[in-house]
DNA sequence: GCGGAATAGTCAAGCCCTCAACTACGCTGG
DNA sequence: CCAGCGTAGTTGAGGGCTTGACTATTCCGC
């Protein structure tokens, strides 16, 4: 409680750069929890599963993200922007996945430039073989702590956050 | 919606490695709500302190925790918790902080083992030029947009969860 | 149809993080 | 008082992610 930085002026409610809009001590402690707890929970979860099943979160969400389709495969643009990672990131982790034998690439037949990531049966018995472990975690770290009104309220803070962030354009990805 | 992993036998409700406890329609909706809304609120605000300020955001965070203690400076251990940090990577990031000139490192009189990382005026003054940026986007895109009554949801939330966490041994860190 | 702009995806360099040693110091029992 | 164990912190190797440049293809306007 020393020497915070934002100690200085704190009565104003002024505008944007000319005087920060600082958080009192209630809208910190709400911030930190907030920050916290999903920080710790999604490095809980990606641990247990790469621990018990060898494959780390990122991967596993491509991999479910392509079972979930038609003819499990899906263009390289469309499978980042579900995962939420960047053209770079994924062309990395589809080359890895390829080497275990789990995605191949093939070119798309409607646009040459593209590519289709497709799931192999490999892959998704890999996924079969990892989706009681990540269920399970979720359930325990999460859905088995909260009541039905706080995961009610989890989903619609959510949601209300997502329609923000998708609204405001990003810098760039 | 097709071909998913989890359509297989949905009528158990047997425990943990048994039968897993699949999640239902609604549990997902709120699940990927959550964990998107999170991860991209974080990145968010990271790539806006890293753009505007220079600073990712795990280096703001050693740089606030150092700010509010008395001396300004503290145990490399304790300052890995506070940041949710390992002690392999909280050293690396104070070395580069100290890089910087915003860090240096002292050693610890009571503890010979020990190490203090203290807080130079120049990290100070870092801070202090970043702090407004973070708490505008922190403003922007998180209490702007949630009511009063999601923010007191989402810092409950978030303090059960921790609960839990906290209470849970990790494997390790 | 052709030239320029936009789009899809990949690649390389550099930074950061993790994991697993490793050093150094402190603590405790015999 | 020292052997053994636990704790504090660092280091290096290896791999993942980001940035920015690059290639290839398609789209658009004339």
């Amino acid at each position: 409680m020393t020497s915070q930085v934002w100690a200085s002026s704190q009565e104003e409610s002024a505008q944007s750069a000319a005087q920060p809009r600082w958080l009192d001590a209630e809208e910190q402690k709400a911030w930190r929890a907030w920050l916290n707890s999903s920080m710790l929970l999604a490095d809980r979860l990606d641990r247990e599963l790469t621990r018990e099943a060898g494959i780390p979160h990122g991967y596993y969400e491509i991999l479910v993200q392509l079972s979930e389709t038609p003819g499990r495969m899906m263009r390289m643009s469309e499978l980042a922007d579900r995962c939420l990672s960047s053209r770079s990131r994924l062309s990395h982790a589809v080359s890895r996945l390829e080497e275990r034998g789990w995605i191949r690439r093939q070119v798309c037949e409607s646009d040459g430039r593209g590519q289709l990531a497709v799931l192999t049966d490999d892959g998704f018995e890999a996924l079969e073989a990892a989706a009681p472990i990540h269920v399970e975690g979720v359930r325990t770290h999460l859905f088995d702590q909260l009541s039905p009104e706080q995961v009610a309220a989890m989903r619609d803070i959510g949601e209300t956050l997502l329609r923000h962030l998708d609204a405001t354009p990003a810098p760039q990805h």
